[in-house]
DNA sequence: GGGTTCATTGTTAGACTATAACAGATACTG
DNA sequence: CAGTATCTGTTATAGTCTAACAATGAACCC
């Protein structure tokens, strides 16, 4: 797998237990490393959304988070979401209203494409970045750009397959 | 103005008693020549959202509605900004929950990408389509892309000079 | 014109997404 | 081990959106 394919593994076979624990381990270092605090209300969370590469919404989530103890309310979701999004291991999708797991292993929050089905809601991340693009754009109006949103909405090829 | 600021006129001094006008004639143009139903209550919508550059949510847009005598109920907003989105009249801004009207002037439903203020909530809309950028990555794993949302969140320059 | 058909409107009710505010528990720091 | 900051759990509520149905109105055909 070269880079830009290994990208978009949530719409390629591969080993996803592998995929999951790789991530798991990577966040836990990660949090080691910078000093974070991966408690299990967050921990919990994280897994559950390295389950699949689905997006889930924070009130599935907190499903998963009543049936392991951590409270049933939705801020123990939306906290735990706030983490782990504010810290670059998810990322919300604005289309859906839902978070996945990221997959970039980058550090920190960064900015992402996604290419989102919307039929099963998979989510495949990707580098691009647009940008610079858009700077000499909002340099000429002194717009001061912070964060990109770019989603592509469309069907992956299993469910395309499927409603044939 | 040249065209790539032209797009920005959120942003930019311009005359925006002539860009309204302008917008709600072609769009009453538009609509004739393809025997759309831009009735009242559509028109109304539209107006309001015309009123300035920044996104109104889909409830300050039924207070407009309600105050002309359009009913009072959710349904009447969301379903004369249904109309206005399909046929490209308006945009939902996914960042926001809200939306604004499409100062673009294309037919029907168009790509574009769009800069917000996270201050005051103004945007601005550009032509930019990133859709060939993907079009190699989604191709190798038979993703099809239907619709493509880029927004870049940041501050305009009033608003930054305001908090300065 | 009368009758059919289809799009639009208005309403009720409720689903889904998200946050403010506060009290109590837990972990780091000197 | 006292002080501080962070995290957890809760209540309550705000905000966004849609399903479903009845009533109205426009368009069309004969």
């Amino acid at each position: 797998m070269n880079p830009s394919t290994e990208d978009l593994r949530a719409f390629a076979a591969h080993d996803h237990a592998r995929c999951r624990a790789r991530a798991l381990a990577a966040a836990q270092e990660r949090c080691r490393a910078r000093r974070l605090r991966l408690t299990p209300a967050r921990f919990c969370a994280l897994e559950a959304l390295l389950e699949s590469h689905r997006a889930m919404t924070a009130y599935e989530l907190l499903d998963r988070l009543r049936d392991a103890g951590h409270g049933g309310q939705p801020p123990v979701a939306y906290r735990a979401l706030g983490f782990l999004v504010d810290n670059g291991f998810a990322h919300r999708i604005e289309r859906l209203g839902a978070y996945v797991a990221c997959t970039a292993g980058a550090e920190g929050a960064h900015p992402a494409a996604f290419m989102v089905c919307r039929a099963c809601r998979a989510v495949a991340e990707t580098a691009l970045d647009v940008g610079p693009d858009l700077a000499e754009r909002t340099a000429a109006v002194g717009f001061a750009p912070e964060r990109t949103v770019v989603e592509v909405e469309g069907l992956c090829a299993r469910c395309a397959a499927a409603r044939a």
